[in-house]
DNA sequence: TTTTGTGCAAATCGTTTGCACCGTT
DNA sequence: AACGGTGCAAACGATTTGCACAAAA
C-alpha cells in the first residue's frame, strides 16, 4: 500500500526495483527489496504498471501505462515519455500465421552530443 | 574463431550467450561461459554482431547488424527479423537538447493466438 | 485448527572481472 | 626477463522463490 502511493502520487515515473526500495527506506517504510519487487510485479499483473525493458540489466516499471514510446539516454540510464502521439509507426508488418501483436515498443537510444 | 564460423557461417542468427556456449560444447569446442561472452562483446565492439536488448533478463547478439527491427514471441522467447523496409517510422521526435539519436528500435511483441 | 496472505532470507541466473597461464619478443 | 593475448574461476548484481510467520475464518 505504502509503496502504491510512493509511485502513483508524484504523477508519471519511471523506476527500477532499486530506486522504489532507496525512497522507501528514505521514507523509514521498511520492506524489503524483494517486496519491492513482488509488489511491482502484481501492479504490472493488474495493468497499473508497465514493465519496460530497455537495456538488458536493470528493468523499469513506468507508472504511465497508456501507449506510448521512450527515450533512452545510454549511459545516463535515464528512461523519458515520448507523448504517444509524438511517434508514429507506418506499415507494421504482418505478424506471423498463428500469432497476433501484443504491443509495439519503440526505443529511441539517446546518446549526449559532443562538443 | 571458431565461436565466429558457428555465428556466421549459418546465415542471420539471433543468439543468446548460453545457445552459442551449448553449440560449442555440442560440436566438441572447449570454452567456459565466459569466453563465449567476452568473445561476443569483442565482435560487437568491432560491429559485426549487434546486441539486441528486448526483455528484461537475457540478452540476445544479432549476426546482422544492418538497421532492422525484432518481432519477439514473448513466452517462447523466440526473436525474429523485420526486414527494415517493413517499418517505418514517422515523426520522431525531435532530440533533447543537447544530445542526438543513437538508434531507433522497434520491437513487435507477439503473442500466439488462440483458439 | 486450518487456511490465506504477506515479507523476506537465501538461492538462482545472467553477466563481468581479475588473474593465472602461455607463447612471443 | 618483460610483454601481450587468451580463457576461465570466482565474484557480482538483479531478480525470483520457498518458506516462516501472522492474521482471519
Amino acid at each position: 500500500m505504502s509503496l502504491g502511493w510512493m509511485l502513483f502520487a508524484k504523477g508519471d515515473r519511471h523506476v527500477t526495483a532499486e530506486l522504489l526500495y532507496d525512497e522507501a527506506t528514505r521514507a523509514k517504510v521498511p520492506v524489503s527489496l524483494a517486496t519491492v519487487y513482488n509488489t511491482l510485479h502484481q501492479f504490472t499483473e493488474v495493468g497499473l504498471l508497465r514493465q519496460v525493458a530497455v537495456d538488458g540489466s536493470k528493468s523499469y516499471f513506468d507508472t504511465n501505462a497508456s501507449e506510448h514510446h521512450h527515450f533512452f539516454v545510454e549511459g545516463e540510464d535515464a528512461l523519458v515519455d515520448i507523448p504517444g502521439a509524438q511517434v508514429l509507426v507506418d506499415k507494421l508488418p504482418a505478424a506471423p500465421e498463428g500469432y497476433e501483436i501484443a504491443r509495439v515498443d519503440v526505443v529511441v537510444r539517446l546518446r549526449r552530443k559532443q562538443g
